[in-house]
DNA sequence: GGGGCTACTTACCAAGAGGTTCGAAATATG
DNA sequence: CATATTTCGAACCTCTTGGTAAGTAGCCCC
């Protein structure tokens, strides 16, 4: 995970910034564009797969869990076969993406500043 | 660098996510944290690692190298002995500032929900 | 009976992010 | 002369993240 061990950022208030939080719950490679996918409404695994262009299975599956377990993502199970299982935002998670919203403006708004600097997939 | 491969990750609009370009420029464990810092104003190496309380030197230098070549922070030499070297926040890195806050305050809010959660380091 | 469907899980592997240690470079201080 | 200061660069190692490939579990269809 990607924020991990953010445990001694601290502002100079002396508490822990909110930041650190935030990186533990959508720190890694897609858990925000997880987020963005998730933020239409309920969706099937096969569904965000074919969205998400590349992911594997088993970082899909993992990333998916985790964002369970931090509470921003709900996960419903219907005892079918062959097994279906939809994903969708909690309020919390809703809430998560109002405040992920900015970050995305941001990088749409300086995409042509930002494509020409090295280290940046804005091809 | 945590951003870096979302290459494939394209909206219904099939344009790549503004969202990636973002997290190409401050993904990592420590880049959110320093534009945090860097928010106060010119700030010395130092003074920043200090800050930042378990960066390590190396960390630190290559995060503000790659914050540099992002156009987000701004490094001024002091061709002094010992040598001096001030960071500050472009335009760019103002605007991105803005951008961070909602999810800080996210973070905050509901840093409570949030603690008891696994893998999260809201102690 | 073989193959497909879905949503995973497991084992293994590669890449890279981050940490540790050492050293450079010039000057001031003791 | 030795030491401290300050900002790194280089070498090396480790740990996490993500990717690949395969297998699982039932039921359906041919």
């Amino acid at each position: 995970m990607v924020g991990r061990g953010f445990v001694d950022a601290r502002g100079d208030a002396g508490q822990i910034c909110g930041m650190s939080i935030a990186i533990d719950v959508v720190g890694g490679k897609w858990k925000m564009h997880l987020m963005w996918v998730l933020a239409e409404g309920p969706v099937r695994f096969g569904q965000i797969r074919r969205k998400l262009d590349g992911v594997s299975e088993k970082v899909l599956a993992e990333n998916l869990r985790q964002l369970e377990a931090s509470g921003v993502v709900h996960r419903e199970l219907y005892a079918e076969v062959p097994p279906r299982v939809e994903y969708s935002l909690t309020p919390l998670g809703v809430e998560l993406n109002k405040a992920l919203a900015p970050l995305e403006i941001w990088g749409d708004q300086n995409r042509d500043a930002l494509a020409s600097r090295p280290g940046i997939s804005a091809s």
